[in-house]
DNA sequence: TTGTAAGCGTTATCAG
DNA sequence: CTGATAACGCTTACAA
């Protein structure tokens, strides 16, 4: 009689720390400040072993709903991106996901194609996300106050109010230009996407300004801005073969477009690198899948993600962080298969 | 002073729907029943409109983590993946993180690389998720009970246990088989992933019936099981390359398998498909986009995605719904550049 | 050390 | 038609 369960196993129910307590022959907050991994609440060794042992013998899982709705926190973070089909964005979101779940919290994924990216954040903070991932397309389209007193990371995006992980994008640009430069180009094109968002504006100008480092232009008409996708690079690198003026070589703002340009190249029997040498920009698996492999400065997008997670992770411990000053991911080149040395002037 | 308005606007907290009760002069509960949604409750439309009035004043947006607690329904679903960086289950998320938003619901993403499919899945029912999608591996790896009461829609791989959504595995690995037989290969190589996954044991038969209903065999030294990758596809067919009967043809189990046989082949300086056809099975994007372009499979990923998800959707309106009889995506055959006639016997 | 009581922001069940 | 009142499952004072 000394171990009567005055409980039965549970019913169609979910177990509850109540369920627990009557097993356990104690109260409910008592159960809590066992299970609730409070390190500063003390309990006798005797019930603590009866308590984990009934959560045990049950089954019990803690409702994080009602969690998050007593804390005040959902365990949770939000990540928007502009789209899921650019592997580039499924690696951040990977990375994310990886740091996330290792400190315990869950990832809502919203792409902002399908809704606008105003409706996902503002689902995410009735769902009382604790910080929110927002790439920098989205977070332009978002109006200020919707986003304060949210706990945002921006990626790519060093809008000044939010802290972001941003990759060294001047840089990367400016990588290609050398690169392209060394091999004795002349005649340089630059294929990017119609969006206007900073990390492409940027990688833009660190190709600019490494032309001109040079002493070269860049001529407008070798200036074309396209959707950001394989079509797109196609229908780009298309055009600019049609060109009288054809340049000898062509940096494109991201590996999608890079991977559509080769594609054009091929269709059209335009010999890569002979003839036309490309540089694209992210380093997606991709690009060392195509032949000839594609030569693309990498931009470490796990890395970016992981690194987003886990300033979200930071400042939820210490709201008080001030906006880290975004160090910058540095960003590499990786010459392959698609460039070589310049044609000979004919 | 008719139109006294007790509540300041709200302080730093988030308004809640008693504020917006104050600010309309009513009952909480009564600002619950108009802006509920609930069908049934009908209120005067003199109140109905202040409420709405107060609640657009005050910005207010119901607490979703609240609300789960009362209804006992979340408003998510969880998606459980095995491996994120396969593009095809990138485009099956995001069908169903589409069709899920458009129902109002939130998509929590799990990678199961990250962490035990069964950690994800306890994670995912303490959020009180109103459904889960699980890939078939995933699946398999859980304990019956912990999937009790859980509504699960199976990616793939129709259990007997849970509702599915599958395509035509069988079918598809036989379309493969029939295509290469016509092209008059006699030698026929199978490359296929080492997990024992449904889908895949399906294809590979549905492949050995087509053989077989041409009167073809497979020897053993031409059926090899590799990482489901591209590397894993690149060793693949290495090691067919290096065979003393090498095969004239080669139908690997996913895309990423083929495109890594392709890049084998063209590095080993094997012309395709002159000397080798390829059939993948899938259809990714990158299919078209490596040259030549691949001939492979197509499976519906965005599409059985979005079933899954509407899937779900359904049996939480209708819990009583039978397990659906699982009707199969049909798969097609894409004829591109990596199959061509086989080479005369030498 | 532990139990009691209050509260998180909703929804649901009843009286009035 | 509307307003109390009681859940939902948990955390956090505060008392005992």
């Amino acid at each position: 009689m000394s171990k009567a369960l005055p409980s039965p196993p549970p019913p169609g129910r979910r177990v509850t720390a109540t369920d627990v307590a009557a097993r356990a022959g104690v109260s409910q907050p008592t159960v809590s400040l066992v299970l609730g991994g409070n390190p500063t609440a003390r309990v006798a060794s005797h019930t603590r072993e009866r308590v984990l042992a009934a959560a045990r013998e049950l089954g019990y899982q803690p409702n994080l709903m009602a969690r998050a709705l007593a804390k005040n926190r959902s365990y949770t973070f939000g990540v928007v991106i502009p789209d899921l089909d650019n592997p580039f964005f499924m690696e951040v979101v990977s990375g994310a996901e990886r740091v996330a779940a290792e400190g315990g919290y869950g990832v809502l994924l919203c792409d902002a194609r399908a809704a606008s990216a105003v409706q996902h954040v503002e689902a995410l903070v009735s769902r009382m996300v604790d910080g929110i991932v927002l790439d920098a397309a989205s977070a332009a389209e978002i109006p200020p106050d919707v986003l304060a007193g949210v706990n945002v990371v921006v990626i790519d995006e060093p809008d000044g109010v939010h802290p972001g992980i941003a990759s060294d994008a001047r840089d990367a640009g400016r990588l290609a230009a050398q690169h392209l430069i060394e091999l004795g180009h002349r005649c340089i094109a630059f294929l990017g996407p119609a969006t206007e968002t900073h990390t492409f504006r940027l990688r833009e100008r660190g190709f600019y300004s490494g032309l001109r480092e040079a002493g070269l232009n860049l001529a407008s008409e070798h200036l074309l801005r396209v959707e950001a996708s394989v079509g797109g690079g196609r229908r780009g690198m298309r055009q600019l073969l049609a060109l009288h003026e054809r340049p000898t070589a062509c940096f494109c703002a991201n590996d999608l477009l890079a991977l559509g340009a080769l594609k054009a190249c091929l269709t059209a029997g335009v010999a890569v690198p002979a003839e036309m040498s490309l540089v694209g920009c992210d380093d997606i698996e991709m690009a060392r899948i195509v032949t000839p492999e594609l030569t693309t400065v990498r931009i470490p997008a796990r890395e970016i993600g992981a690194r987003a997670a886990r300033e979200l992770l930071r400042r939820i411990d210490e709201p008080a962080a001030g906006r880290k000053s975004t160090r910058l991911l540095p960003a590499s080149l990786i010459v392959r298969g698609t460039t070589a040395a310049a044609p000979p002037r004919p």
